[in-house]
DNA sequence: CGTATGGTTGACCCCGCTCAATTGGTGTGG
DNA sequence: CCACACCAATTGAGCGGGGTCAACCATACG
């Protein structure tokens, strides 16, 4: 049984609450920069932004409806368990790590969460965010609020069925870590995971930059920091990686995907 | 590591794919069965069915879409894994139990399901069921249409946000599992987490008879039968609880809450 | 009865955690 | 530029929770 004994890392002692107040936020159309094409056209909600074009002015009302948050420096909350649910936001730079601290102070990290991918979904439930959202490095957002968002989605039926897509996919990536596995395993299926997102998003399916410590690793997988470090270095002995820090360079795709089946499927 | 060897049980040869065709059923309104207001105030649609009665025409069309599944024997597919999704299902009478078989064969239990819980959410996703859904006892269902009930959901705020919040709901149940946690702790959590649902439905919170097998709860909690069995034991020699084949008597249950609430909270 | 199935018990062992020491990279002040 | 501190990461030694394997027991059913 491994228990970190880590406090949740903070570099900042300031609180900001970043999807409830207003600060540091623009409406999405004011700004006309030529990234948010490129990026909307991974976010999560693409198809319901871009391919609507049936329902022009739904599209632009989801606009209307966005704001953009940030930069958030590393280490500054998103939300924080607890707080009062309202929005939901979708990452458009940098990595967010979802957590929970138990009664004795005890981090369990959640999920990371890359851009093009949606954070605060778990909240609706009870109308209270059920974990921490902490950035990793530097993080951009895109904040919808939710309430607003059900409206429309009233209007829109693309973006209706896109919301209980992305509640359902969820519902399936929290079953993939409950499963027990070997530290292996668990490090093979985390490293082809973000592999495919990366990939998924125009960066190589090789080479990548971890914004993670090797404790947040290890606490994402339920496994000790020791562990991990074990484990990578035998792999990098087998020839299936390259690891120098937190640069990773996966040398044999096909025997990881293997390994990772059991859990991937 | 453990991994069951044993396949599914599967006591009927016959695979008949219940939430798909149109056999047993028969549409709610045409019977009116005075069980049927006690089963709907416990079931997981109760406010979006019954607490509606500012938009009667919706409620009128939320139960014409219902059709009532079975009875299904023990050991009967609800559905299974692979198959085109296409409607979502509140248990009416019995325990259902939703499990995914990997490559080796080897079970991996996700839920257990009692009256008034809603099975198949997860199939929303890529548009066909994750996993399968077994009978463990006589079991009776209502089925809901997907793509009706997102429709009606159009035009019901108080449906569509009642789809959200199950949604989400099960997102954070799924997460509960995925910690790493003692043999003991998940045992009590099991048993509390079966407590309390029970209790909601106004059954016992203290003696209940369970419908399934010690396999099948060690699946689920991701331990050996063996393991099962040597918790329970020391659980009744410190005076946790009385258990005799299938019937459990939690004698202390604050104790059991105070093992389960690392994982519960 | 005999047989099948599910549950229990015991002996043993291994994967992964714990604890502790060491390394190395990064930042800061002299 | 070096010295020192600091923290993340690594490495080694030891051990314990829980899995494996096997035998045994109990209830259900033909």
């Amino acid at each position: 049984m491994y228990s970190s004994n880590h406090r949740p890392s903070e570099r900042r002692p300031m609180n900001v609450v970043q999807l409830q107040d207003r600060h540091e936020m623009r409406p999405e159309h004011d700004d006309g920069d030529g990234d948010a094409v490129t990026f909307c056209s991974t976010c999560a909600f693409s198809s319901a932004c871009l391919a609507e074009g049936y329902d022009k002015s739904g599209l632009a009302e989801l606009h209307c409806l966005v704001a953009h948050v940030g930069p958030l420096q590393a280490g500054e909350h998103v939300f924080r368990e607890g707080e009062p649910f309202n929005a939901i936001a979708a990452v458009r730079g940098g990595t967010v790590k979802t957590y929970i601290t138990d009664r004795d102070g005890n981090e369990q990290v959640l999920g990371f969460f890359l851009p093009g991918e949606v954070i605060g979904l778990n909240g609706i439930h009870d109308g209270r965010y059920p974990c921490n959202a902490v950035a990793l490095d530097t993080v951009t957002l895109c904040r919808f609020s939710f309430p607003m968002m059900a409206l429309l989605a009233q209007k829109m039926p693309g973006l209706q069925s896109q919301l209980f897509r992305l509640l359902s996919a969820d519902i399936n990536k929290a079953a993939l870590l409950a499963g027990d596995h070997t530290a292996d395993e668990r490090m093979a299926a985390f490293l082809i995971s973000l592999s495919r997102r990366y990939a998924a998003r125009g960066f190589s399916a090789r080479r990548f930059t971890l914004t993670m410590a090797r404790t947040d690793i290890a606490n994402y997988l339920r496994l000790a920091p020791e562990t991990v470090s074990r484990v990578l270095k035998r792999f990098q002995a087998d020839e299936l990686l390259a690891v120098d820090r937190r640069d990773f360079n996966l040398l044999d795709l096909p025997r990881l995907e293997q390994l990772a089946s059991v859990i991937l499927r």
